[in-house]
DNA sequence: GCTTATAGTAACTATAAGAGAGTATCTATC
DNA sequence: GATAGATACTCTCTTATAGTTACTATAAGC
């Protein structure tokens, strides 16, 4: 990588090959970085995950999501919404029903997100336990 | 995906195979879950993708990360340095110079990280932008 | 008429992040 | 010999973000 150039490259590691990168994430005002911001929230790649197999409803969501609140849920799914990621669709039924489902450019992210989940699962054992530092 | 089973399944984008984890990123006590947490993170990324050069030091990690305080980067090192991802190397020198570098583990981050920077690269630009939020 | 469900909002508190000054050690400069 | 500069931090204070709890509107069900 260079420093202070504001152009980043790095190897790839699934291709093998030097890649290029246009933007560059070590700068706050790029998309790129923005874009990382984005999924670097303890809850966007949770939602998105459980969002791959069809449109869910807020409740639906927030039983399965393990110590979400309401609040961090309707904000996280309307930062979605206003980043393009996630529709929202509300029926208005009785009690009102809402359905949130990815869009296509939130369908892109499942891929890099899965690879990422795929590593938690199989090197996150390896990683030190907190309960070594309460010893 | 199920619901309230505590197992979790998906499809993987990239083998086209349906993928199954024996751990589950929706418990918060699970190690998936915590490995997950740690890298959803502002800065870890960022990091990790500058130790993938080789060893660096911390006013070099500073200087490239644009916008990160002493102390985030101090405290996003240390806890990484905690789950075995980063080894910190003090060379006791006339001003004492500190080296991090990534262990094996945090080597096998890359990939899945590399991904998602490739991703943020090619797609951040189809987001929605800030700028037309403040119209 | 009371309870339950949905999809939230509002007000408040707790935690985390950011800004900026300060620290110890040695080198180099004036 | 005093002063400044570099490194790799820590400490304190302020601000921002996250989390908790209570509350709302509407209709169905008992």
């Amino acid at each position: 990588m260079q420093e202070g150039t504001g152009k980043w490259y790095g190897y790839c590691m699934v291709t093998n090959k030097k890649i290029i990168l246009q933007t560059d994430p070590f700068d706050n005002n790029c998309p790129s970085r923005r874009a990382l911001d984005l999924i670097s929230d303890k809850w966007t790649s949770l939602i998105i995950y459980l969002l791959s197999d069809g449109p869910q409803r807020y409740t639906q969501l927030k039983r399965q999501i393990g110590g979400i609140s309401q609040k961090m849920l309707t904000q996280t799914l309307r930062k979605l919404e206003e980043e393009g990621l996630v529709t929202r669709t509300v029926y208005p039924t009785a009690p009102p029903s809402v359905e949130y489902a990815l869009t296509p450019l939130g369908e892109t992210l499942l891929e890099p997100l899965v690879r990422l989940l795929e590593w938690a699962q199989t090197f996150g054992l390896q990683m030190r336990s907190p309960a070594s530092e309460a010893v």
